[in-house]
DNA sequence: TAATTTATGTCAACAAGACTGACCCATTTG
DNA sequence: CAAATGGGTCAGTCTTGTTGACATAAATTA
């Protein structure tokens, strides 16, 4: 038998966690979204408009990696049922900017919540610094040229956060 | 400002990090599948029967967490085109279960290379250790009830992919 | 043996969420 | 003014999921 490979070179088990972890990740949300006839799309939305407050649609596009025909028709959900609203920009009047309602906060909250506790869970039991190396490797699953990118839509995302506890 | 929580405590990195990661990992063996017809849940059947050949659909179901209809039809599509065979259980004349063919094995390993690169990198960018600490944190965010049933589904896969190799 | 349960297959209808392609309007930019 | 940009929308299609109903063969149980 040809050992000249390490044992376990074969990833198997990274590519079953990725599947396994990230299903039950994204189930969390479902029940609660049912309820306001959502779905996965809506909280994809909801949640990088979250994060960005004032994003635009092309930026959105970008991170959502879908047409704008897909996007269209969430996005319009979400406006009629009052959780997200479109203000025209100041600089570029052509660009509708995104912004959560109080309505959407709350909601978008509801949905993070059970995620939330996932996450808190598993820092707990693994240790702080576990924890922050889990995301460094994470950081590294994603396609090298987007990294940046992403670095800077956290550090936005953690910002509003954080004022937002103020 | 209330500084009773640590910062980062909302684990919006963590949220994010499990998105990008997971849509950049799968979105590695599109091409390949488009190239045959196929779509993602063709890929998902593919995986777990190389991974426990002779596996009964019910057990798939279980699995996948689908349904039997929608089970149904990409198995029927992999069938047709000669990927996956089924055969009827020896013990259980009910069961029929379900192996790679040859081309199936060869599909499959072409569809998971990318992914394996792309864990390679990562394994040698962070480092053995890390990546297995890495493994246990993703083994976590997987829900509690499911991780034994997962660790046995592993296993098996592992021992598969070993015979393989010998 | 007869009745029931289990494993699977299949029909029909439907919905969410993605896609392509085409076309429009308003605004900004060259 | 002409062209490019940001966004909206109509029409049609595809994949992958759903529910509900029903059929068949084999195994299990009474």
């Amino acid at each position: 038998m040809s050992k000249n490979k390490k044992n376990h070179d074969d990833f198997t088990d990274a590519i079953e966690l990725m599947f396994f972890a990230y299903r039950d990740f994204i189930s969390d949300p479902d029940a609660i979204l049912a309820a306001h006839d959502f779905g996965r799309a809506h909280h994809r939305v909801l949640h990088f408009v979250a994060g960005s407050p004032g994003i635009s649609i092309a930026e959105l596009l970008d991170i959502l990696r879908v047409t704008k025909q897909s996007l269209a028709r969430v996005l319009r959900d979400l406006i009629d049922a009052g959780y997200i609203e479109q203000r025209i920009g100041a600089n570029d009047r052509r660009k509708r900017l995104l912004y959560l309602t109080a309505g959407g906060t709350s909601l978008h909250d509801k949905l993070i919540a059970p995620q939330q506790a996932r996450f808190s869970a598993v820092r707990k039991a693994m240790g702080e610094a576990s924890f922050e190396q889990w995301k460094q490797t994470m950081r590294l699953v994603i396609n090298g040229e987007d990294r940046d990118n992403i670095d800077q839509l956290i550090a936005r995302t953690k910002a509003v956060a954080t004022a937002d506890n103020e």
